[in-house]
DNA sequence: GGCTATGACTTGAACGTTCATGTCATCTGG
DNA sequence: CCAGATGACATGAACGTTCAAGTCATAGCC
């Protein structure tokens, strides 16, 4: 796997690092989630599709490109749909041009539903994240952020 | 809910920190529990489990401690037992001095297979996380996450 | 113009988490 | 003592995600 038997532990200080990157890591999304769950009945990939869905136009997008959209799979994707079908939000259709697509489309009744919704997750993202810390240090989290999801991506493709 | 109905949007900075923040939240712990599923069959919390139970004296834990080691519920950490109980790398006995709690113990399998995982799972943490940053981004990492925790617990105790 | 290949979903079962509830041991006031 | 109250788990059903097939429409090739 590597290409030495020796193993690099921790110092201190970059455990002390990891470990509250990876409390934050833990208990951020469950902070967010909690949100939207108890406001809207949403978890925060249902709330991304509708927030996707009312971006584009005709409020209109192709499954697929909705799935790479939320950063999900298509299985995931197509359940959860069809969940928020249920609910009204959201209705699907084969795309009249090419009947290999499905289109999702918001309906009146979703965009309402994230109408409603948005202010406070927005809201509460500011409260945790974006007011909780001083502008250099957001500068620096996403700078961390693009690191760390290339490092992945490099990591995947080697 | 708040204080004004004025809704503060996100600047175009602070939506494009947010969203790369957002997807390396959603990435990261994937990549983490790849590596530890592929090589290990174990999820993070297991993993931390095990972990957790191999640096306790005895190797030995009360539930409800290891649950907030963790930071888990005590529902999932029960199921989550049984399961790593069943393939013999823990086992449970009422604590002998006070019968209302239980002892979690890492048996000498568990903490064999934790050997196994361990420089696997540290050299990963380090690709992907520690090496991909130098040390002041680390630093500030750190202190964003301390301060994004701090942030949710204000918020849960308001 | 059929025949296979490909791509885009959909579906069902297996798995893990959450939620509500049950159980059981100890403490506590009377 | 003994009758709740409390605290620490355990358990079962409901829910969401993942994985492995399955379906169905078009594209390409002969």
């Amino acid at each position: 796997m590597t290409t030495t038997d020796e193993v690099r532990w921790l110092s201190s200080d970059e455990l002390a690092a990891w470990r509250s990157f990876s409390l934050m890591l833990a208990r951020l999304p469950a902070a967010l989630e909690e949100q939207l769950q108890r406001d809207g009945g949403l978890n925060f990939v249902e709330y991304h599709v509708l927030a996707g869905l009312s971006d584009a136009p005709d409020r209109t997008m192709r499954m697929s490109g909705l799935a790479v959209l939320v950063n999900s799979e298509l299985s995931r994707l197509s359940h959860l749909m069809r969940r928020l079908e249920k609910r009204g939000f959201v209705r699907r259709e084969p795309d009249p041009c090419d009947g290999r697509f499905t289109n999702a489309i918001l309906t009146d009744e979703g965009h309402a539903h994230l109408v409603r919704l948005a202010p406070g997750h927005v809201a509460n993202v500011r409260k945790l994240v974006i007011d909780a810390l001083d502008q250099s240090r957001l500068d620096s989290l996403r700078q961390c952020s693009e690191d760390i999801v290339q490092a992945i991506d490099a990591c995947d493709a080697g």
